[in-house]
DNA sequence: TTGATTGCAAATATTTTGCAGGCAT
DNA sequence: ATGCCTGCAAAATATTTGCAATCAA
């Protein structure tokens, strides 16, 4: 599945730029940066988490310059936000098609998962209650097979 | 169903007083307007609209009273916090057991709907994936019967 | 070159905290 | 009478906007 020579983050973060590119956005060293770290991370993300790890690479770069580079990694949606107990103001890598995520309360791990033969369930009740349905968020927190390891032996972490 | 001379929602609303009393907090003009409001609303509701309506009952009543006693109905398990597409502040009646809500995306109205045989596959998925599942959140959101009746004819909004 | 993008500072918006006085018990 | 609760003011957070300087194309 890799690409000779780079990893499949590394491949996903050449995809983005070259998206980005086609639409017409100037591909400097901030958005590189956040770029890379959206497209390598397989944790969610709040604005604050971005801009610190964005800081190891690039120092100079500032809080504004995160939310508004994720505010075009969105609108080119290549990340989506998501709703975390703690807040709302989170991102993920976005993928295509009606996914669904399960997140680790812990440590912010998350993946998509398929549900598709959900969506004939959600119009019933849509049409059980007289509502229109359009959309739909689901996500199942718990712990990933790590956290629960350290849960177990505190000592690892 | 109707208690004799009262509506479902006074009903409702003396429940709640009730079990605060109990909770040995004071029913004060506040806590009674703000539950009144939350156990009546068949909406959703972020802290700035309850505290709109509550201020036509009683007009001197401080945001920030509106935000503690938020706090208070949300310790003693009366409402739920929901996240909505706009923010993660607002709130609703709650309901014991595990259940989902189905809003409308234009007035907020919304219902909770059984979903009890999900479990199993919320489990499934968690096994699948390596994650201890602990919680779900599942909504849907649509348009709900009145709202889109305002759709197809606006001039009765 | 040129204008989109950045980083700083300041403005907004939202939520929380401190405190003196009021009121439910 | 007691001390929980309120409302005001102010603080703390979080997010957005204005603008001159920078830098990708």
């Amino acid at each position: 599945m890799k690409q000779k020579g780079q990893s499949v983050a590394q491949s996903l973060q050449q995809n983005w730029i070259n998206k980005l590119t086609d639409q017409g956005f100037r591909i400097t060293k901030p958005l590189e940066i956040v770029s890379g770290i959206l497209a390598s991370s397989e944790k969610i993300l709040n604005p604050t988490e971005v801009y610190q790890r964005a800081r190891q690479f690039y120092p100079k770069i500032g809080l504004v310059t995160v939310y508004r580079t994720l505010e075009k990694l969105e609108q080119v949606g290549l990340i989506g936000r998501v709703h975390m107990p703690d807040g709302c103001q989170s991102f993920f890598q976005a993928q295509c098609g009606h996914q669904h995520l399960i997140i680790c309360v812990k440590c912010s791990k998350a993946e998509y998962f398929e549900g598709d033969n959900l969506n004939v369930f959600f119009h019933s009740i849509g049409t059980q209650f007289g509502y229109q349905v359009q959309d739909h968020w689901l996500q199942l927190f718990g712990l990933c097979k790590q956290c629960q390891a350290m849960t177990l032996n505190p000592a690892k972490e």
